[in-house]
DNA sequence: CTGTCATTTCCATGATTATCGAAAAGAGGT
DNA sequence: ACCTCTTTTCGATAATCATGGAAATGACAG
């Protein structure tokens, strides 16, 4: 993870509407939901949830992919970890600390349940 | 955490320089570093870093503290946390993820050091 | 090929944010 | 009380971002 990278994954994290989205689909899991059930859940227009969704699919936290009629999007936790790792990189300049934990639901996880 | 204190700390950390000047502190430990210091290291005017360490420190992720004639800032690791927390909260439904770690620069450890 | 459903793009408006020089404010030391 | 060092506030300018209705796009079923 580069700077501009963590920086444009915070910036799509950094608005209400898009943290509310993001954490939705963190707890949605790797299956993902479709982005009218997100409009739906969020009470957002349509045309303002796809702003929002396109914001976090360029800043690399998001995941789409088509199903049918729908476009589905997913939390990418690689992407979620990679920007945790990069805030505590060399925590208290890598003395006491080595947090490393992360989201375990990686692309194995989800190609097993998908 | 809340979702407001989320969304300051996340546009706090969303750029260029409060990114950079954040994860100096986060090396620099709990002690901490002079707000001149950090000016000298991140090469920005005064009145700037001023700005940025104020915006840092409204949203909750700094600390600041008199040391003679300087104000020594420091990260906050727990907010830190916190914030990691409530992003990653539910993964997955909370089925198969429990992340949970964190920096172990917590309290104690800079009451032992300090 | 046509109709329909799901989603995105366009566009104008209003709101927030970053920048930095100059001046003010706060804290010690003498 | 005064001087000096350190940091913050002020103020104006430029840039970026959020919003939502209307129109366009893309995909599938019949």
């Amino acid at each position: 993870m580069d700077s501009p990278s963590a920086i444009a994954a915070l910036g799509a994290l950094a608005q209400e509407h898009r943290l509310t989205l993001f954490r939705l689909l963190v707890r949605a899991g790797p299956e993902g939901m479709a982005a009218g059930a997100i409009a739906d859940a969020l009470g957002v227009p349509n045309s303002s949830l796809s702003f929002h969704l396109a914001q976090l699919h360029r800043a690399g936290l998001v995941r789409q992919e088509r199903r049918h009629r729908s476009l589905l999007y997913s939390a990418d936790y690689d992407a979620m970890n990679r920007l945790v790792a990069y805030l505590m990189e060399n925590c208290c300049g890598g003395q006491a600390c080595a947090p490393e934990t992360a989201c375990t639901a990686t692309e194995d996880t989800r190609r097993k349940k998908a």
